[in-house]
RNA sequence: GGCGCGGUACCCAAGUGGUAAGGGAGAGGUCUGCAAAACCUUUAUGCGCCGGUUCGAUCCCGGCCCGCGCCUCCA
């Protein structure tokens, strides 16, 4: 099954597959470390992991590039105000990240490229670009690159620069540009900045080049995929693809992709409009991660998607369904045999699911027939018409859904620990929500006493007991389901 | 100002030129000691408004209203 996902070079959907008939190289932006990821960068990622996801079930080997920006104006303006070097500011939100993208199941990409750790290949790109006439050196230093150089640019994001050029607009600080609107390959180093010693100056990187000369070093001159957030295109991506394809003549990547930005409460999060959440702050407020993940999938990702707590509440309750439903299958013993109308069911919602996805990963398409799919395997379980084969075959599909949208399997608790441990470590429980706090109260063994008791309690039918010890749980955040193969209890 | 996107039931949301997926929430019911879970029924003759094309439009075209994003660091 191909996948045809829409592409912002050609503005129209087409088919994604490697160039080389193998893997599929696909480089993306990631995120600049100087704070904590918020559910905008998370957006981004996550819709970038489903195109992945996808690409594998499909059975197509990847080889997916991210960067770390881990030297920019932000970072250097926030490791001088902490009086510490980058290359100890940065770290902490390096990791932080990484146990961000654990905690919502953001697959690991095959390579994680870091700026710094590239900047002789910078240097050697930019010097290609001074031969190739397209980056010049200012008084203090600098370099720029050329955009009188090269014509195609502005392709991308379709902005016509003709007559933009004499830009009225005279920059102070960039009087020596050639022209306004010329961007910084290499910044001339200011006293008491970061800065290297290279062969064309002391400095550090211009923001665009880590991403041209990384993605050349581990995708080569030319490849699939290029992804992002919208507002990379412009300007970033629109540079990149001029200092790339000024030294290789070819293509930087046939196929682009950008995700569109998310609103809070219908508007822009910012932190000036107090709409501005980390995956920590949501995390802390007793939100569940695999909550966060469906919420910020669930809506395709080249519509804008609308950010509120009932959209976390209801993916909260869609995911409890799933779940419990998964478990019903797990845990009840069926008949050997199969239902030939379970497994046409099954197949049936196995095609359409797979169907959506491939139709430019429409992930709010591809939700219904899991849920349709969960409904009848549920009506006829409750008729007796769902048997061993047709357990196999819906665990199937689950595991298809699983695979993409990795939201079943229940590691919410990990994630939540962990989020509790850094509030801890870094003085910030007044943040946590008391009912979270009052969900870790008790722990599975005080649980299953507790249930063992009510159990108890209802043998000797003394109800008034029983309920007193389920409400006293419910308290606690804890659920019970009294059925015939015994008591399910599960944390809220 | 330039570019672009969206307005579908109480909320989120998919979608197609032939008469509206799915999720959440609410209501009623079955089951249950009571719940929970599950299932059944129910909630848009209607898809921002006005025209047009068509046998037929929510879906195509035009206009209008409203909301939002990008154009600057930003996922």
């Amino acid at each position: 099954m191909t996948l045809l996902l829409f592409n912002t070079l050609t503005g129209q959907v087409e088919p994604l597959v490697p160039i080389d008939g193998q893997t599929l190289r696909m480089y993306a932006c990631g995120p600049t470390v100087y704070d904590y990821g918020h559910i905008g960068n998370f957006r981004t990622f996550l819709q970038v992991d489903v195109l992945r996801r996808f690409l594998k079930l499909t059975g197509v080997p990847l080889r997916h590039v991210m960067n770390i920006t881990d030297v920019d104006d932000k970072i250097i303006r926030n490791a001088a105000v902490a009086g510490i070097p980058i290359g100890e500011y940065t770290p902490r939100y390096v990791n932080a990240f990484f146990e961000d993208m654990e905690a919502l199941r953001i697959e690991r990409p095959e390579q994680i490229a870091r700026a710094t750790d590239h900047i002789d290949r910078m240097v050697e790109l930019i010097q290609k670009l001074e031969a190739a006439g397209a980056a010049y050196k200012t008084e203090d230093g600098s370099w720029y690159f050329r955009l009188s150089s090269f014509p195609a640019y502005g392709k991308l994001s379709k902005k016509d620069l003709s007559g933009m050029e004499d830009g009225a607009r005279v920059d102070v600080d960039e009087y020596e540009k050639d022209s306004a609107r010329d961007f910084a390959l290499w910044k001339a180093a200011k006293p008491g900045e970061t800065a290297w010693d290279t062969a064309i100056g002391r400095g550090r990187p211009g923001w665009h080049i880590e991403c041209s000369a990384m993605s050349m070093e581990y995708l080569g001159d030319s490849f699939d995929l290029h992804a992002g957030g919208e507002d990379l295109m412009f300007p970033h991506h629109e540079n990149e693809i001029a200092q790339s394809e000024s030294v290789t003549h070819k293509p930087l990547a046939r196929h682009w992709m950008h995700v569109r930005f998310l609103l809070v409460d219908g508007r822009k999060m910012s932190k000036s409009e107090g709409n501005f959440y980390t995956l920590r702050d949501l995390l802390l407020k007793g939100y569940k991660a695999s909550a966060i993940r469906l919420a910020l999938i669930s809506v395709p990702y080249r519509h804008q998607l609308n950010f509120t707590f009932d959209g976390l509440a209801e993916a909260t309750n869609a995911i409890e369904r799933l779940r419990t439903f998964h478990e019903r299958l797990r845990t009840t013993t069926f008949a050997e045999g199969t239902n030939p109308a379970m497994q046409a069911a099954a197949a049936k919602a196995q095609g359409e699911y797979m169907e959506a996805l491939a139709n430019d990963l429409n992930t709010a398409e591809a939700r219904a027939p899991i849920f349709e799919l969960l409904r009848a395997s549920n009506t006829a379980i409750d008729q007796g018409q769902f048997f061993a084969g047709d357990r196999d075959a819906v665990l199937r599909v689950l595991a298809s859904f699983d695979a993409v949208f990795d939201v079943i399997a229940d590691r919410d608790a990990e994630a939540t620990k962990h989020a509790l441990a850094w509030a801890e470590a870094e003085g910030r429980m007044a943040d946590v929500a008391p009912e979270l706090l009052a969900r870790q109260a008790l722990s599975d063994e005080e649980i299953e006493a507790l249930v063992a008791q009510r159990t108890q309690a209802k043998k000797q039918r003394n109800f008034a007991r029983a309920d007193q010890i389920r409400n006293e749980l419910a308290e606690k955040g804890v659920v019970l389901e009294d059925s015939k193969d015994g008591v399910r209890w599960k944390r809220k």
